[in-house]
RNA sequence: GCGGGCGUGAUGGAAUGGUAGACAUACCAGACUUAAAAUCUGUUGGGCGUAUGCCCGUGUGGGUUCGACUCCCACCGCCCGCACCA
């Protein structure tokens, strides 16, 4: 916006400031003697154009960069994309392009979204995860990851349309049916690969507790997520042996409740299910039937819990036999795929129970006898005490914990079972029937089975010339690309056809930016220098599954000789930042369906539709989506504010780890902000006022200032360094002090307001005489004699209220403050004559007199 | 269904055991102006009151504490994740 009047002329200033930094290299990261700090926000997708959340997250990242520059580190702070994904074949499929050229096309025009915004990133460094530089060095580390035995195939299930013939994705599946078809989905069993991710579950739990700088609740649902139990694991003898079995092993982590068990459980694809379904046609057809739908856990949570009584009964040890059903809510991923219902102490064995009127039996009561609940079972937690009956490990009155552990020595010493640690973490599958992914670089051979690629032929590239006009894989259809020949015996052969989980693509990206052209997937020493991560800012989305691939895959890279040993746990500190949201301004059209509105074709003021005179319903703060007309473009934003209000903006307000409102009125009052400040610049430069008594009281503001607005910076409270930012402002501005010490002091606005708005610092650095950029003056440090007050307003309570208050010095002794709050006028009336009967004084913070 | 989080004026938020509402938006009033815009100054949680002041108030209900937005329990609402969306 040009703005001649006040000279604020973004455009003129961000670009002069940005073709500087280009010119000095400021962004460039090269090892040195300085001590290094790593910044990396999530890679983006490639989707097509960067939104305002883009914009917020990034500039998160930039405030730290840049404050670390200034701050004598030698900054390392990386770009890229992460490439490969379903939205490219999606969008060839509807309107026949193809895929690389879709994705390359829209990281242009990201990439030039971005660049405006001013950001210190290292460009040098960028690559996108279907470059083929990129993942020929991921097959690299697949192959070597194979050797380690870190992958390895099994069977795993998917999502399986029976009409277009091919796998869907979970968010495909729509109500339990396919997209495009709309045939009911059905899981099926395929081969695929897996990383041994469970295998490394203990030490990516126990580490946990080192990530001190992450939030607790990423770390909270990590562990949930790792799941680690202790229970029992016993075998059940059948009554009659069946199909070669004579027991039946479950695995329980409420062992304590054998004496409730009132039925087996088998998951449907259990060895025993299966083969009694083989010569059962309704149980068969039951199995066959529970296999519909999708394969989400929540999908299979959420269906109706049904059974099938086999007939079969196990004897229980405890006396008696359970009858054995096939259930659809067991899995047999987890455990050993069946288990025993206790309907008393469990609410889906108890709903299930009831459905097959199965027996209920109590196997403990509250100690306070509270009533039971009708249809609830009886929970309590694991740490609470409670009254066993009849239990068989002896305990009486105990937590559910300790007749666990009873429980599972009892088991051991008679030989029934034993205790075993379980995790609820599952291997990684990734193998993907799809084509724009990384290719998985083995040959099947008839002869020799499955047969790593040499490292010599890597990468095995996509190859170009696929058509996506029929459903499924196009390299499965593909013989040229598809048919070769053995790499160990030579005779013909077929390539893998399967491409890796886009997750693969990210879970090791950050160790490349360390050395993004190397002959191998990383330099060693440049990954010793720049590893951690010392700040990774992303969403909470990817709390679990990104971040916990990422840990596995730094470690599996060390055990691979790819990364040092001190970077298994690759991100020393976390943020997970909110969303940007946005109004959505709707109407209702005669039917009652909602009709959604662009914001520049309503008046705000009238809440009306511009062109209709219709009255607009007001959706606040919701999550932005192109069909629902909510969108920000930062592009118009910078047009017509410039990056710095952008910039501004959206580290303002909110706290950064919640979503923060964009509104019209917002980014104009900050542009505003951002002109005063400006303006306020260019008079002092032009002021001459002489030195006087207000000198002082600006270089305490100053300091307070320096030492708000830094910890801010370092507590990830960028809106309070904001808000301390404004109120510095408006200091100055209303400041009497000589034009030395204004300039003075905004030079030190200008320097603390450089990580936020670097291009208007820059100006205004400039405007000010200032030396080189003001990105390389070091960052201001407070003199802590100007941050101490002599005195302090304590604020008095009466019976927990503010009545009143007094000023004493800041180290009065505590009896003499407590005679002067006795003669406060507002404590006087309160006591009338009489005495308190509490005084409490909390120095330097607040009096509290009860009464 | 399971796991995690959040809830404060008209609005975004501040205060994380010690003055609830910093800072900003919006609104209102004033200055400047022929007028408007821009700019500057000031007021603003609700209620009662001329006023010193008093009462109420942080999703709802209970509890702990001299003192609770903050800690504990239960509930309500919204958001994120649930292993093939990225």
């Amino acid at each position: 916006m040009t703005d001649a009047p006040t000279g604020y002329d973004t455009a003129n200033i961000e670009a002069k400031w940005q073709k500087a930094w280009d010119e000095a290299e400021l962004f460039r990261a090269e090892r040195s003697d300085a001590p290094k700090y790593y910044v990396l926000e999530m890679f983006p997708y490639p989707s097509g154009r960067i939104h305002i959340g883009h914009v917020r997250n990034y500039t998160m990242g930039d405030v730290i960069a840049r404050y670390k520059m200034a701050s004598g580190f030698n900054v390392l702070h990386p770009m890229g994309w992460d490439a490969f994904g379903m939205p490219a074949e999606n969008a060839a499929m509807a309107s026949g392009g193809h895929p690389k050229e879709w994705t390359y096309n829209n990281i242009d025009v990201m990439r030039g979204q971005m660049k405006p915004l001013g950001l210190s990133i290292d460009w040098s460094r960028e690559f996108a995860t279907c470059d083929p530089e990129y993942y020929g060095q991921q097959q690299a580390l697949f192959l070597d990851m194979l050797d380690k035995g870190l992958v390895y195939r099994k069977p795993a299930i998917v999502n399986w349309d029976p009409v277009d013939m091919t796998v869907l994705a979970n968010e495909q599946v729509i109500d339990g049916k396919g997209w495009r078809s709309g045939a009911e989905v059905e899981r099926k069993e395929l081969t695929q690969w897996a990383f041994a991710i469970s295998s490394m579950a203990e030490d990516l739990l126990d580490s946990l507790g080192d990530l001190k700088d992450w939030p607790e609740k990423v770390r909270l649902m990590q562990e949930n997520w790792i799941g680690k139990s202790r229970g029992l694991q016993m075998t059940f003898a059948l009554s009659q042996p069946a199909h070669g079995h004579d027991g039946i092993e479950i695995y329980t982590t409420r062992p304590d409740t054998l004496r409730g068990a009132s039925f087996i459980a088998l998951a449907p694809e259990h060895p025993l299910a299966k083969a009694l379904a083989s010569e059962n046609a309704d149980l068969a057809a039951f199995n066959a039937d529970v296999r519909k739908g999708g394969t989400t856990e929540e999908a299979l949570e959420k269906a109706e819990k049904r059974g099938f009584d086999t007939g079969l009964t196990v004897e229980n040890p405890l006396g008696g036999t359970l009858p054995i059903w096939v259930a659809n809510f067991v899995l047999m991923d987890y455990g050993t795929g069946a288990i025993f219902g206790c309907p008393a102490h469990d609410q889906r064995d108890l709903d299930f129970a009831r459905k097959y009127d199965l027996s209920v039996t109590d196997t403990f009561v509250a100690l306070n006898d509270g009533t039971p609940v009708a249809g609830t079972a009886f929970v309590p937690p694991k740490t609470e005490k409670v009254l066993w009956i009849d239990q068989p490990a002896g305990v009486e009155e105990a937590t559910g914990q300790e007749a666990i552990d009873a429980t599972i020595d009892w088991a051991e010493a008679r030989g029934l079972g034993t205790g075993k640690t379980q995790y609820r973490l599952r291997d990684w599958g990734l193998s993907r029937q799809r084509y724009w992914g990384c290719p998985i670089p083995v040959v099947h051979c008839d002869a020799c089975g499955v047969v790593p690629e040499k490292k010599e032929n890597l990468p095995v590239e996509l190859p170009d010339d696929v058509t996506f006009d029929v459903p499924g894989n196009p390299l499965d259809r593909h013989p040229t690309w598809r048919d070769v020949n053995c790499p160990s015996c030579g005779k013909p052969a077929r390539r893998e056809t399967d491409t890796m989980d886009t997750f693969v693509d990210s879970s090791w990206y950050y160790a490349r930016f360390t050395a993004p052209h190397a002959q191998t997937p990383t330099n060693m020493d440049d990954a010793t220098y720049w590893m951690n991560v010392d700040q990774y800012i992303g969403g909470v989305e990817h709390a679990i599954l990104h971040l916990l691939y990422s840990r596995f895959f730094a470690r599996a890279m060390n055990e691979t000789g790819h990364l040092p040993a001190s970077a298994r746990e690759p991100f020393n500190a976390l943020f997970t930042q909110g969303m940007v949201t946005h109004a959505i301004f709707q109407t209702r059209d005669d039917k009652g369906r909602a009709v959604y509105h662009l914001p520049e074709d309503v008046d705000l003021d009238t809440r009306t539709v511009k062109a209709t005179g219709e009255t607009i319903e007001i959706i606040p703060s919701a999550k932005m989506s192109k069909s629902k007309k909510n969108v920000v473009d930062p592009q118009d934003i910078i047009a017509s504010y410039g990056a710095d209000t952008a910039r501004w903006f959206v580290l303002s307000d909110s706290p950064p780890e919640r979503d923060v409102e964009w509104t019209a009125s917002g980014a104009e009052a900050t542009h505003k902000h951002l002109r005063r400040v400006h303006r306020l610049a260019t008079d002092v430069a032009r002021a001459d006022r002489p030195a006087n008594a207000a000198d002082a009281d600006l270089a305490k503001a100053t300091a307070r200032a320096i030492q708000e607005v830094t910890d801010g910076i370092e507590g990830f409270a960028f809106n309070k360094s904001v808000a301390k930012l404004y109120e510095f402002t408006n200091t100055l501005h209303k400041s009497d002090a000589g034009a030395e010490a204004r300039r003075g002091a905004i030079k030190v606005l200008a320097q603390l307001m450089s990580p936020m708005t670097p291009h208007l610092a820059e100006e205004i650095w400039s405007m000010m005489g200032g030396e080189g950029f003001v990105l390389s003056a070091p960052w201001p440090v407070a003199d802590p004699a100007l941050l101490v007050d002599d005195s302090v307003t304590l604020p008095i309570q009466i019976n927990g209220k503010k009545r009143s208050e007094i000023v004493v010095p800041k180290d009065m002794p505590k009896a003499e403050i407590e005679a002067l709050v006795l003669q406060d006028e507002a404590v006087q009336r309160i006591l009338e004559g009489g005495q308190p009967k509490k005084l409490i004084v909390v120095p330097g913070r607040i009096v509290n007199v009860v009464v």
